[in-house]
DNA sequence: TCATAGTATTCTGTATACAGAGTTCAAATC
DNA sequence: GATTTGAACTCTGTATACAGAATACTATGA
């Protein structure tokens, strides 16, 4: 072989692209909980036929995006605290899985996402505090040398940044995660298997509680209008 | 209302009836590992044209059956040591998440189950064994509480069958196992959390093992004709 | 004015048609 | 005889066309 040429990737199927288009556009918020999707509509925004936005569409159906309405097509997975709920008891059981392996290889976890981190939670944009959130705890993942951990954790992600964008308040995002977080990069670094998974487990499921109250909070009273004191 | 009606259930999509059909055929065997899938054989064998095959095998394709196979189409992925025991390491994560939830509830195993399952573990229908097996570990997923998890362990089970299917050795299932299945049962009966998860953990590590090991020794040797000697 | 039945509209799911990318085979040249 | 180039074929992915089912609206009758 003459010279070194990196290989073509992945021609971007149109499927795949539409899934994309529409997951960034339902866990952004940009398409409401609740909201109908009309495939039509879909197709024409984004200039492709009806075809693969009707495959993308099955595909978020697994995923639990979207929901079947019976004679009205689909529309998307209104927001549920009790949903929310079983996604993050799979999501502390995963974490537990990957930190525990992690810990195994002694990994090191890179600590400019923890700076990065500590940085991006005393800002105050609120996006800016989940995607360091997500790094940092993908690198756990990606650490667990086991693809199906981040396979899933991807979706699970999706679904906990619908429900965050859905509570706009910042203290969702506490600066205090990130002594957590050191704490637990601390136990993988240092190979305590036990404290590892015991640590981030209760990390995980103090963000479901919390979260979990705010999103209660804020589906119970009617829609989020100004607030009347009661 | 006059009288109680039976509510109709789902209008069976032809996708989901191809999806179903090749994923039986996937996990049971008749479709080997390795072996290239093309749409228009697919849909002439089930009367239906290329549309429903096509988004089948996209769905099969995430599920991490089937693989892409750039020029030619799809195949069906072949049997990898290495995969099966990523799905046992998040199954045993998974396991223990639903067991330590059903003991919480102090759930209540049907003995017949075990029942069955003891006597199928002493026939020699293999097929009949798993089924036993998928039946009380579907039990615990249920019990759960949160169908997130019977709905992973669901793929799983279908990924398990297929290697299981492989190596058709009546060993895979031991008699013992029934014991192991008790005692998980007993402990979360008796609302011991702790020992309902260590013990399926390590029922399922176990059973990890077993089979890893076994597919590693039908794999490695030259296909399974007559091995000629070196 | 309200209820009911009929009709029209709308939207999905499936089938057919079309175009592009890749592979394989055959022929021609070195 | 081996290698390379060209052409034909095959298979996928996307678009268009069609049919069926459900909903919403409208008109009629009580």
């Amino acid at each position: 072989m003459p010279s070194q040429l990196i290989k073509i990737e992945s021609t971007p199927d149109l499927v795949d692209q539409v899934y994309r288009s529409l997951l960034d556009a339902i866990s952004e918020g940009s398409l409401a909980p609740g909201a109908r999707i009309m495939q039509e509509d879909i197709a024409e925004q984004l200039a492709v036929s009806r075809q693969p936005v009707l495959q993308a569409l099955r595909l978020l159906k697994k995923d639990g995006f979207v929901l079947d309405a019976p004679g009205r097509g689909v529309l998307v997975a209104p927001l549920d605290v009790g949903w929310l709920a079983q996604i993050y008891q799979v999501r502390s059981a995963l974490d537990a899985l990957a930190a525990g392996l992690a810990a195994r290889t002694r990994f090191r976890v890179d600590p400019a996402l923890i700076t990065q981190g500590r940085a991006a939670a005393r800002s105050n944009d609120i996006k800016a505090m989940i995607a360091a959130d997500a790094r940092f705890h993908g690198a756990i993942y990606a650490a667990s040398g086991n693809p199906l951990i981040a396979q899933s954790a991807q979706l699970h992600w999706h679904h906990i940044r619908r429900a965050m964008g859905a509570v706009l308040q910042v203290s969702t995002m506490r600066e205090s995660i990130w002594d957590e977080h050191e704490a637990i990069a601390y136990a993988i670094a240092n190979g305590d298997e036990a404290a590892a998974e015991h640590l981030i487990r209760r990390h995980v499921d103090d963000a479901s509680r919390n979260l979990s109250g705010l999103l209660t909070s804020a589906l119970k009273p009617t829609p989020p209008s100004a607030a009347l004191p009661a």
